[in-house]
DNA sequence: TTGTAGGCGTTATCAT
DNA sequence: ATGATAACGCCTACAA
């Protein structure tokens, strides 16, 4: 509580010298038996806890990886981006650095103060994660003179940064592809989120690729849009039900707009299947909960977050590596709101 | 990319010292508005971002605070703590930090490697909030002889330590009142978490409590138990059906629970709540969502993050003052589950 | 096996 | 308004 302990004062107590001190916490070699226990009784004694930052100044190591990401959302205010999402993220990115003896900074560029903290959370780490949205392309290109990045975010991000992300595109075209083949569905529409976000963006253009396939008619722009939110997804149907005829699928951009869709159609006296079929995208744990359940696309939430604190590891660790790009695989998952009868056994659920 | 730039290049690139360069970073005041320019030109172009440790080992201060848990739990593996509770703390910190221009450091001390990594995230952190089950008291205490502790757990804990919790035991009992109260249920069952839990102690504490005032027969310990998970629900509820005939309702010690005993129950060919009641604990996403929607108790998951860290900054800007405790209240969540028709309106959901 | 001493990049205290 | 110059606590050659 009084002035934290240094190394100084364990090195008086154990009658050894700092250097010996560091030695013996480092597992090193190069010192007797007696002296590391006479090390290590005095360091406990103190309540010793070698300084990171100091730790960090000297090894130019500080042991630590950052996370950038949108925001977390507000209890109330508008959420953009999926909170769930994210935390799964952070779940992975925490085993990732935890399995190489690092720990995560975490930190939501919230509005206009994200810039200062983002470069603040700079400084403190070896190297950041930053998911798509969370700083501008500016910002990211002049914090990575700094501290190595990697970027998280649809597909792979275009220049000359390490990045990883899940094939939205492909996903969004397996849904649609087993809406139109399997189901025969020829009147679907597009209820998109945000339409700045890189991962709306790219599921749209899966839902078009899979159109035109099929050789059914192609539009611009989604049918309706909202934020990757319940009551975006709400909303949104619901300007779709009074714009058009009720369309055999809507086909949503993440789950919880496909959660809002399901209740806005289900007030409306509509059944899910039976006259209307829906589709999520992310596979959230909610998602085979509902009623009905959801048939959705899985993205491998978790294996990003881990995938990119290794990747970033190997960046530091190796900074003239050559560039790396990784495109994570989604999977189609068959429940009953699709108008499969029973659901299709699928790889990632049992694995769970 | 190549040598992180610092102070002093910026320094002799803006023609002034590195003190100026400091103050000019600061804020502060004592520098000419020529000169701030000048600084704040150098240090753009050369993309320079302040060294955290460097800034730490000078001000004796990360600008970090650290969260400890227990496990985000391994997809696949036995998760014996409800991960969706943990999540929300961390946003709830991460707020709490952001607004105060602290980032904040998480951790899991998973395993045995735990504990050292509780060390050396410690030595990283200005403050540690420290879940419950995530260290022994021992290593608490040794830790927080070098750096200010606040613990979050159940109620309030005993000890030396600033301490922050929900009332698990008073939520629990009022629950069960209304089980006992309006729906006149009189054959209740326990199903409990983790035995060593100080939640699922806590909350069964809470559930005998309410039977007592209501005269009905005590017992010792839950019916049946198993993790804070889905699959611990699960068994424990299969076991409880094979011992015993069917209950009036079935008390679970957290939501995740309750979701594993609706499924073993609907598998049993058992109405929910038309044969048994169902409640849960913690009020997670899901619970609105399943059918039938269940009745439980809401926790302040992200209010107690964001108090926890509030409560830390304060400590480690008054390391003197007085000790302090908090108990957050929590909230009865009437729904379907218990056999209610309508759900009761709640301040909780209209907030949301 | 162990000690000495310089350096890591900032901040902060004196001067000027 | 600005500049020297000690700390800050640890690591790491280099010596011994």
């Amino acid at each position: 509580m009084t002035a934290r302990p240094t190394i100084y004062q364990v090195a008086r107590r154990s009658g050894v010298s700092t250097a010996t001190v560091s030695r013996v916490m480092h597992d090193g070699d190069g010192f007797s038996d007696t002296t590391r226990v006479r090390v290590l009784a005095a360091a406990a004694d103190l309540g010793w806890v070698p300084s990171g930052p100091a730790r960090g100044l000297a090894s130019r190591r500080a042991g630590i990886v950052g996370l950038l990401f949108p925001d977390l959302g507000t209890s109330g205010g508008a959420e953009e981006e999926s909170p769930l999402f994210v935390d799964q993220v952070i779940r992975g990115a925490e085993r990732a650095a935890t399995a190489a003896g690092d720990a995560v900074l975490i930190a939501a560029t919230r509005g206009a103060s994200g810039r200062t903290l983002a470069y603040s959370v700079a400084g403190k780490v070896d190297g950041l994660v930053v998911m798509a949205q969370s700083l501008t392309e500016r910002d990211i290109q002049a914090i990575s003179r700094s501290v190595p990045i990697v970027v998280l975010a649809n597909r792979s991000a275009r220049g000359k940064l390490d990045s990883i992300g899940a094939d939205n595109r492909g996903g969004m075209k397996e849904v649609v592809r087993h809406l139109v083949q399997v189901h025969a569905y020829r009147d679907l529409v597009f209820v998109g989120g945000p339409a700045r976000s890189p991962d709306s963006v790219e599921r749209f253009a899966g839902f078009r690729e899979a159109l035109l396939d099929a050789g059914l008619p192609d539009r611009k722009a989604p049918d309706a849009e909202g934020g990757f939110t319940e009551s975006g997804g709400a909303s949104a149907t619901r300007a779709l039900l009074t714009d058009r005829p009720v369309p055999q699928a809507v086909v949503c951009g993440n789950d919880e707009m496909a959660i809002g869709a399901l209740s806005v159609l289900r007030a409306a006296k509509l059944r899910v299947p039976g006259d209307v079929a829906v589709t999520g995208f992310d596979d959230i744990a909610l998602a085979r909960h509902l009623r009905p359940a959801l048939t959705t696309v899985h993205q491998p939430m978790r294996d990003l977050g881990e995938r990119a604190v290794r990747m970033l590891l190997d960046r530091v660790n190796q900074p003239a590596a050559p560039l790396s790009k990784a495109v994570l695989p989604t999977q189609l998952i068959v429940r009953r709101s699709c108008g499969c009868r029973r659901p299709l056994p699928n790889r990632v659920r049992e694995a769970a």
